[in-house]
DNA sequence: CCGAGGCGCTTGCAACAGCTAGCACCCGCG
DNA sequence: CGCGGGTGCTAGCTGTTGCAAGCGCCTCGG
């Protein structure tokens, strides 16, 4: 619906906007946690396009492998269009990540975890063994360890608890 | 944090006292609850129309928690609209479950699909340099590799994907 | 007896998701 | 130079989402 906090981002400028009378006070909690949730989702056409092009693939393939159309997507990773949960799944599959992934991308689904969920995936992978699993987790901490270190003042760049309103 | 359960029962008790005791089928649906049926098939509107009587809501309330009109959520229920993925997880925090369990029920989040989303998340993860990034997932390239020629029954997963080449 | 107010549902409408067609730009090849 | 093919982006359309009004039903309380 029409969520004060996707203009607050700015990023889209559509030519209109609206605003919204609320009613109840129940209502206005409610839609101040969905302005949240849908805030922390303004960069999920980012992330794609960056998955994308990691994976050296091409938009339309993408499209295709995704099964949407090459000038859908293309607005997608521009964040003009904001893709349904089923896309979104579909873009998941062609890019071969997993769904939930790109849910808590798009911010419809909270991050279960403080980590990144690199950890997750490493515990959660079927193709590692258990010794090696636990070589990843052991390098990939450490590695975090060491570029916290070099940058203290980086934060989780999770849950930024913006406050529009 | 996150709303508690508190909030909904008190919004419900508040209004509604006069909310008779119903013959004791209430615990019933509460196991109902617990049992979270399996099937897949399953329309995410009924899903959504038993939690909700589980909990003794009203359509309209739930309604309002979601921030939903009470039209739209009617219809959801009854299947005629199938719900964006944010009015779910809306629709999931009015209910207090988890936004996973309904996408499931939607059909829309494969169960657990495993593996794929390691890459992507190493690939995404902001605590990594680019080197160290390299390095883990080579290393990961390389541990999938072999345990997939330990285990030879296993078909050929999508290793070659991104070819860091 | 009848208004107030709860319930769920049906109806029309604004906005947007997503597609098909076509554009502009860049390459390699004859 | 011209042409086929690659990239991504713009324009116009259709179907659906999601909402505001309004209906019919039932229960209170005066």
């Amino acid at each position: 619906m029409h969520t004060p906090g996707e203009f607050v981002r700015g990023q889209v400028t559509t030519v209109r906007e609206k605003v919204d009378q609320l009613a109840g006070t129940v209502a206005e909690t409610v839609a101040a946690e969905r302005s949240k949730v849908s805030a922390t989702g303004t960069q999920v056409g980012d992330f794609i396009r960056e998955q994308r092009s990691a994976a050296r693939v091409s938009l339309r393939e993408l499209a295709r492998l995704a099964g949407v159309s090459n000038p859908y997507l293309s607005q997608v990773e521009r964040g003009l269009r904001k893709p349904s949960a089923e896309i979104l799944s579909a873009i998941a599959k062609g890019l071969e990540i997993s769904a939930e992934t790109l849910y808590e991308q798009a911010g419809i689904l909270d991050r279960r975890d403080g980590h990144p969920d690199t950890v997750a995936a490493i515990r959660a992978d079927p193709l590692l063994s258990e010794r090696h699993r636990a070589v990843l987790l052991e390098l990939y901490e450490t590695y975090v360890r060491e570029h916290a270190a070099r940058r203290p003042t980086d934060q989780t760049p999770s849950t930024p608890t913006e406050g529009p309103a």
